[in-house]
DNA sequence: TTAAAATAGATGTACATACATATATTTGCA
DNA sequence: TGCAAATATATGTATGTACATCTATTTTAA
């Protein structure tokens, strides 16, 4: 959908107030898209990403302020998100004994199993829904840097 | 900053799948910039948002349903941002009497005011902090349209 | 003409963000 | 050594999203 479908409004400043609309629009897009894949599986997006964070270290442990350091949204908290994980069994939280300031996660197998299964679906429903050719992506990725310098 | 160096990885799957986080970073980090310039007027990216929406056809109200329709985020609880606009006697909500289901909105003078020094506040500072010539915003337009096609 | 369906909005709950503050532990230095 | 500062995390509150459900009003069609 259009942007000024989805907004119904075609009353941009410029180019630049467009673009922004169009990242802030086009996000929500993309999340909700995820939301709704990632249902199945009781997780919510915020969830699912703590979790991949996990996988790249996966056996290892990791403590909170490396998982927040690897966030999206920096604001995260990260703690809340993790006591949801731990409800539901799906990561275990311990007291590092080096330092008992740190609180480590690791994925147990229940977690992992299920991050597997959503993960391919996830990538399924994104490569599906989303026809951007390699060129056109690594552009857009050029652009969304400059859009940030500064 | 650089995204791999915002979320401390440089793990993408592809050129796509950095674009979505690319994507995702960009809007959190967009929304934070104004969050930050809203503050000292008391505001909340939503709440100037919705205020954005009615200075549209002030000074005509507009009912909910209206308003949600050109909110970006289209989950957005409208009634409950506006409840916090009303408290603070920025915008006025009544009753249609033409038809009683509709709850109509209209900017108060205080509304109409801070929204005007606001609005240069946020222009100054977009307009500050990002530099994308005309062509690339345009360009970046473009770009995400065809992301989200399908 | 009146009862069912549609429409508009309000409200409740779970989860998340933004941010301030509190607590526990470790580090560093006088 | 011992205490202040730094560090890591937890927790409280206001706001917002996602979504289900409830209420009030209007439209519709038998």
């Amino acid at each position: 959908m259009k942007l000024e479908e989805a907004i119904q409004t075609n009353q941009f400043k410029d180019a630049l107030h467009k673009a922004s609309l169009n990242i802030l629009y086009t996000a929500w897009w993309l999340k909700t898209i995820m939301t709704q894949e990632l249902k199945q599986f009781g997780l919510t997006h915020e969830q699912y990403n703590v979790m991949r964070i996990l996988k790249g270290k996966n056996p290892a442990p990791m403590c909170i302020k490396d998982i927040a350091s690897r966030m999206i949204e920096k604001n995260s908290n990260v703690p809340r998100i993790i006591d949801r994980l731990v409800v539901k069994k799906l990561v275990k939280r311990t007291t590092d004994p080096q330092d008992k300031r740190h609180t480590v996660i690791t994925l147990t197998p229940a977690g992992l199993n299920i991050l597997q299964l959503s993960t391919l679906k996830i990538e399924d429903v994104i490569g599906g829904k989303i026809a951007l050719e390699i060129k056109d992506a690594e552009n857009l990725n050029e652009l969304l840097e400059l859009f940030r310098v500064n």
